[in-house]
DNA sequence: TTGTAGGCGTTATCAT
DNA sequence: ATGATAACGCCTACAA
């Protein structure tokens, strides 16, 4: 492996000037920098990322803290934050926190040892006061999909009140007005902000939100399945249901047609979240789209800008769901 | 940040052995030992993973190259690896190829400019000359899923002709005689072993292979779609489907449905890979299912006894797929 | 068993 | 615009 100073020696300049060069510094003739240039192509120079940190105290790495590994929601998470970081030379140490506290802590502490220049966190377990006093430390902290008011400059997040109002009010436009709504765990925020959207909705249009039609579950399959149960249970009237994400929607359909419905005729259903297995259910299953992608680019670029000061970058920290349309959500006979 | 020689200074030794103690090394006597471990308690050290690598020409970083970080296969394998590494203090460095020739050199590339102490790849594009080459290179690579004769003690790969067997076998004894079969692209290894499987159990049964009942598809809907179109227009007559993996079998499946199938009762499906949705169609879909999170651990043990020179490994070099047996195969009546 | 000194490949601060 | 030289924080012979 060449170094710097064999560079140096093939060039006849300082160790100094290869130096510059390398980091595009102006002080640099033209004819210096094209010497050097040559000298590195001919050795085949690489610089060495290690000795770069160590005299700079920059890793050009950012840790990156998800929830999962895998799952396709931080998939694409990943994916558009490594891509936008890549191109700009940067790389990416990812490391899960699985939804629970020490895990996430534990996370937050590897990639600080492990110093990134910054770190992009979806946590869900660590409290907010956590948060604030992490940030205080020397490495930056980003957070997605999560608001935290003290450092709000460094969060990027969803509208998941617009997103429940959207989910509603597609029902309520196909001429439902007994809806019937399956809730996610109330201590999310993204929970109780699709709920809050929903009685928006419901209230936009004069209908009046009606306790026997709701019901919290647990996110999962069985949160849909048993929602529905209580309903029909209930001999509650209704002919659409929203459910606050997709595997909640997966589980109702299943109970539903397991107990004579048929679907999508006798009842709507929408999702939320545009999982990937939404489109192949049956029928296929309309559902509100969280523009992850475009997140985990920006999360990105709010990175690439505060710290390595890329400029021209403009920051949106706060991103709209959308309507995927699809075949469970007739407009009512 | 205190440093190991603010560390020495409060211990009362020298710089070399409060780093002795940092590796463990023997030539410690306890006293001194503890000492030192004080010493490290009270200033809050941590040594700098950077300096580390500087001096040691080690960066305790695994690179890993998949095709996708999005997916549920990445996802698997990659939380598997990361899983197995960072309990050994290693960190990773994930990096997408999206199976493009230049990608996936770059992708090498550029783990190979981060100086990570080994590569795990999962690579389709690149030729296995350019691995071959590559191996002889400083950083040691591991393949998976894939198998190259000349670094096979560097490969962990999947027994694809056990999994089309088990397909095919599948529909056999459940009655079946005839079978079509949907292949992936013949130039791709795990497709054409999957087929060398499904001859095998054919033959193993007296059931002659039939070119009318072979379609190759695309691995994607489109493939299942057009090739149980093909199998329709020509009036063949045949009781299940064998298709090479699940995305085939899911387009199978609407198209079957939106041709007047009822299904499972006039067509038995089988797919490959087990991947997410399988659970969601209707009917659940039966297929054959990788054991990728037991790869992924594989092949972070195999780097963990090769390179970091772990003891008490055991390395299994290759995977036996298994059936998932679901709603999507009943016996012929 | 412990200490000394040189080196790992750069960056950064002064001079010049 | 360019060059010396001292960090950066640790490892590793080698010496004691």
């Amino acid at each position: 492996m060449a170094t710097i100073y064999q560079v140096s020696e093939l060039a006849g300049v300082s160790l100094s000037t290869v130096s510059r060069v390398l980091n595009n510094n102006d002080y640099v003739s033209k004819k210096t920098k094209k010497k050097v240039m040559e000298a590195m192509q001919e050795l085949g120079y690489q610089p060495s990322s290690i000795a770069r940190s160590l005299a700079s105290s920059r890793t050009s790495s950012v840790g990156i803290l998800v929830s999962e590994l895998d799952g396709p929601f931080f998939g694409q998470m990943m994916s558009a934050i490594e891509e936008q970081l890549r191109a700009a030379g940067k790389h990416v140490i990812i490391t899960p926190g699985h939804s629970d506290e020490t895990k996430e802590k534990n996370g937050f502490e590897f990639l600080i040892s492990r110093n990134c220049d910054a770190i992009i966190a979806h946590v869900e377990a660590v409290s907010n006061e956590y948060l604030i006093e992490l940030s205080q430390g020397k490495t930056p902290i980003y957070l997605m999909s999560r608001y935290v008011e003290e450092i709000k400059d460094n969060c990027i997040s969803l509208d998941n009140v617009m997103g429940g109002y959207l989910a509603t009010k597609t029902m309520i436009t196909r001429g439902h007005k007994n809806i019937a709504y399956i809730a996610g765990p109330q201590f999310k925020i993204d929970a109780s902000d699709r709920l809050k959207g929903h009685k928006q909705a419901l209230s936009e249009f004069g209908i009046e939100f009606d306790e026997n039609l709701f019901y919290i579950g647990d996110f999962k399959e069985t949160g849909g399945n048993d929602g529905l149960k209580s309903f029909i249970d209930n001999k509650i009237s209704f002919t659409a249901l929203v459910c606050a994400n997709d595997e909640m929607a997966s589980g109702a359909m299943k109970y539903a047609r397991e107990h004579g419905f048929n679907l999508p005729s006798d009842l709507a259903i929408i999702g939320y979240d545009n999982v990937i297995f939404t489109n192949y259910l049956y029928p296929t299953l309309t559902t509100i789209n969280n523009p992850v992608p475009e997140m985990g680019k920006m999360a990105a670029n709010l990175v690439l800008k505060d710290i390595y000061k890329h400029t021209g970058i403009t920051i949106n920290h706060i991103f709209q769901p959308n309507l995927i349309l699809r075949d469970s959500t007739p407009s009512l006979k």
